[in-house]
DNA sequence: GCGTATCCACCGTCCGGGTAGTATAGTAAT
DNA sequence: ATTACTATACTACCCGGACGGTGGATACGC
């Protein structure tokens, strides 16, 4: 057994107990019970909860970062690259799965230091957004919308019926098209 | 004096030490002494953690919907009057803010069903954007680029330029501006 | 116009329960 | 011998909430 994936595992389970119980109920004891280990086992791993906090971070912004990237190697249309690969996959990946949210919420919780390796990740999107051969401003907006669909769903005020969703995405995705035909020059 | 607004300055002080200090450093002695009362003052406004945290999801509830119906009430133009009133809102009054953050963080930490009136007030404000006289997809995405930049700056992930941000802004009210012109007709 | 009863807004303390983190002793596999 | 744990016990602390006050304002009876 790929004996390293058990630090996969612990983090999959506090995020769990996040996004179905909420922070407070995040305790070492809780963490340790949903990873089937003991608590002595989970602090083997992690020395402190603010390292288990700092672990689920990173593990999914290396997801994000993961997904992102493959996304931008796999497509042939160099214009836009990264404003659709920001597009898709938040929309595709990471705004259906609750466990994302679980580590924003730990971290803004704990210790909001914590969520250097997102905000670098994002630094670094938004750069090559602006820089992605679109207007600039249009592709920050495409950005936004996303992000807007995603945080306002964490805290429940999306309420836009499940079918607007689908129209929203499609509208985004049109937008986006249309955009790579007033193609702007790189400036880089 | 006016002495029931002292709950209103025990709110105020229980937002300030979220942004501030984070949720788990919102106890009752924390806010008590923010405030400049004692504990046992405290739970007599408020009878437990959870009716403070409702209190303040209330509060700033009020304080947007009050917002946007006096923006609506004062915009000589019908045709866009929701989706505008949401934007420049959300923009000048809400989002630099950061206040109102606290207590969506805090509901979401103590109990999400607490953030219920908010939940009523979007929905409120997405049926009005989406018969607001304008495209109801495109007025919709306005709608969420405004949460977008307000919620990503609440995970500190915006990380966009000060100088962008006002671009953002212009471009969401000139095309907001142009949509008025492709009217489309009422549906209410 | 004076005593008194009630109520309001608030204070200070105490207690039971829970939590992070430490310690320690042991096990099984490599 | 080291790694990767299990199991249990213990400490030191903190927090929510209950409870029993208290001074001052207001209302009521006579």
């Amino acid at each position: 057994m790929a004996r390293h994936s058990r630090k996969i595992e612990i983090l999959d389970a506090a995020s769990r107990i996040v996004s179905q119980q909420g922070i407070f109920n995040l305790t070492l004891e809780a963490v340790a019970k949903e990873a089937g280990i003991s608590k002595g086992g989970l602090l083997y791993h992690f020395k402190t909860k603010e390292a288990l906090v700092s672990g689920m971070v990173k593990h999914l912004t290396d997801n994000y970062r993961e997904k992102i990237e493959a996304h931008v190697e796999a497509d042939p249309e160099e214009i836009g690259r990264w404003t659709r690969a920001f597009l898709n996959v938040t929309f595709n990946h990471v705004y259906p799965n609750k466990d994302w949210n679980a580590g924003l919420l730990a971290a803004k919780a704990v210790n909001p230091a914590l969520l250097k390796p997102l905000h670098d990740a994002y630094k670094d999107w938004q750069h090559k957004i602006e820089n992605d051969g679109l207007d600039p401003t249009d592709a920050t907006l495409i950005r936004l919308s996303t992000d807007g669909i995603w945080l306002s769903e964490l805290f429940d005020v999306y309420q836009i019926e499940e079918e607007k969703k689908e129209q929203v995405y499609k509208r985004l995705s049109e937008w986006l098209h249309a955009l790579q035909k007033k193609e702007v020059p790189f400036s880089e």
